[in-house]
DNA sequence: CATGAATGAGCCTTCATTCAT
DNA sequence: AATGAATGAAGGCTCATTCAT
């Protein structure tokens, strides 16, 4: 686990292999898993080291968490802007969530541990979830809103975010459902929530009476 | 905070007033904020009458949350069967779902960080889950299921859940939206994926060609 | 130095253990120079023993040094009224300060050095020490005082004690001088202080023109 | 607190500089208050500088102090041989010797903490003390000394020292006691003990038959 | 069963000091 | 000489757990 000895190097450089071996760390054990003493050996520093650039070990989990969400974010802006049709940006969002939940699926369950117990943590992460739903509102583009279209898209986010949650962490295998049928509903929730109109075909609500 | 001494009763008494009291010290201060000393303290006890009872704080946290999970059944059940319609039956079980959601938000907040690290917790969260997943294939009675129906529900479930927790969390509110149109949502979701047929309406989809 | 394991007593008998080793470890190697755990285990305890007790390292100290001032000041106390004359008094009284000094010279400097950083340390200080001008004024019993009778009081106390540990600290002798007549010189000033009239001798002042 | 980088001088001045700050710093927080990181950055600059120049924090805290008793002596010389009579004398020594402790007292007290733990910290002290002393003697002039002067003169310089701390510290102030008188009272021990011989007067002592 | 004093392993943090530049 | 990032040993304190009563 242990990193070699990278002594002197700029702070900015110090500063990221800690974050960067931080976030491992954390995804890996957990928040409580672990301790600055431990996130310091995992960079390949002294535990003092790890004071010069952090006040404490939220510090250095919010540095973590921010890492990550401007991350995702800039995957998040570049397939949106990528993609050819509605439909495609839909399939592409829910398969980066999922993939991205996957990946740090310790690092977000560390994460609303903390936001639940720690303000300073909550408002950290109040802020990130406010620039989601403006970025939301920005995919749908400008005009007329339905009512309610702001709390439509919280509920949405939420969703593709817990159900992304469950899907990383087992808990939809786990109960004998299937992983990809799930990721096809969210899809279409997706694609109905970012304002997809879909054509008619073979499904349920199309072929009711 | 502290009772008064209640000492001598039947085990099952300790037993219970030791759970009582660590739900609410569990949901007042988390997990990680108490320990078994204090939770035995709390309930009047001395700290060795904890583990005459408990293995660890994890047994007792895990006993709190299936009298929390039990609790929170037995009025689901009795609302849906007391339920004159399928509407009222949505209202309520989002309303319950709500109030339930705020009064232990600490405990579910708690819950799930375990969830995260430690697979007895896990497990034992499963179980519920599917006996929650096979009280709404209930609900819905019996009948040939579309396609995914399974799937559709735990996203449903998931759903309900994640957004009472950000109304319970004051989520929705610090996120600059209405609870009340929130709900709102809510009981449609609730009421279309347990099978509401609603009328023709101002609603956007109805208007739809 | 670590005591057998005495497990089990009442936590009176704990804490006075506590504070005993405290004080003669103190005494030995000053404040700063030990911690919590080993006072801890000077006493034959666990660290965390030493914190069901006390709040933190002042605390004990405090505890400490009331303890020795408690015991001081009972023997002068007995010194003072079993004393036949006044001259047999002052001699006393400077004889019992010179030993207490000379014993406990390192809880005594700690002490200082504490009251010199520390509030509370300081407010516990001066209490004990506006006793002592109590003693003082009881001692010269009722009557007509001087004027500046309180701060000629004061004076003769922070010399007696200044003196003494110097002469405790082994000063005086390291500056070339002798301790017993300094010894002499402070019986005179104390005997003076306290109103006792001398005959006339081969004082340097008596012989005055 | 930090200095400007006062970067590139000779290294006498860089020591000298180090010295100021560390006195100031020592003087507000005490010895065990601050570190050598803190006093190289008071001084403006890196924490390496520091141990350029001294092998240790007592190293610089005694430079701190000898610093500090040559310019008290200074002034105590200039006093001395500018005062008018003996009277006058004594009262500037007491005055100044208030407004040293007054603005030093920090650093006293330190000094005296220092003082019983650390063997050539003493050494040290003791021969300040030595010169002191042999400053009172010249003062005094030749001539035949009566018996046990020089206990004599060390009860008194322990005196003036112990008690213009009490009024540095506001010791003399908490027990509610008149710092005007006391210091009076100095002035006439300080008077006694160089030699002054005072008029009769409203004086108790000349009040005796 | 209940007690409660005692435990010991270990976490968080500091600080005197070093060394490559 | 000055730097400043890095250090590692250790101090202060906590907490899940035990054991003799």
């Amino acid at each position: 686990m242990d990193a070699k000895r990278p002594r002197r190097g700029t702070p900015a450089d110090t500063r990221a292999r800690l974050v960067a071996a931080a976030a491992e760390v954390f995804n890996r054990v957990g928040y409580q898993g672990t301790d600055s003493n431990r996130l310091a050996q995992a960079a390949g520093y002294a535990p003092a080291t790890f004071y010069n650039h952090f006040s404490d070990k939220r510090a250095i989990f919010l540095a973590a968490y921010e890492a990550w969400v401007t991350a995702e974010w800039a995957e998040v802006d570049r397939l949106v802007r990528e993609a050819p049709d509605a439909e495609t940006r839909a399939r592409r969002i829910v398969e980066m969530t999922v993939a991205h939940h996957r990946k740090w699926r310790g690092l977000r369950a560390s994460l609303r541990a903390l936001v639940a117990v720690d303000a300073e943590a909550r408002a950290f992460y109040r802020a990130q979830r406010r620039r989601q739903l403006q970025l939301i509102a920005a995919m749908r583009g400008p005009g007329a809103a339905p009512k309610h279209q702001a709390e439509r898209d919280a509920i949405l986010l939420l969703t593709l975010e817990r159900v992304c949650d469950a899907i990383a962490e087992g808990e939809i295998r786990d109960l004998g459902l299937g992983v990809a049928p799930t990721v096809q509903q969210l899809r279409r929730l997706v694609g109905r929530g970012l304002g997809v109109r879909r054509p008619a075909g073979p499904d349920r609500r199309a072929s009711r009476p």
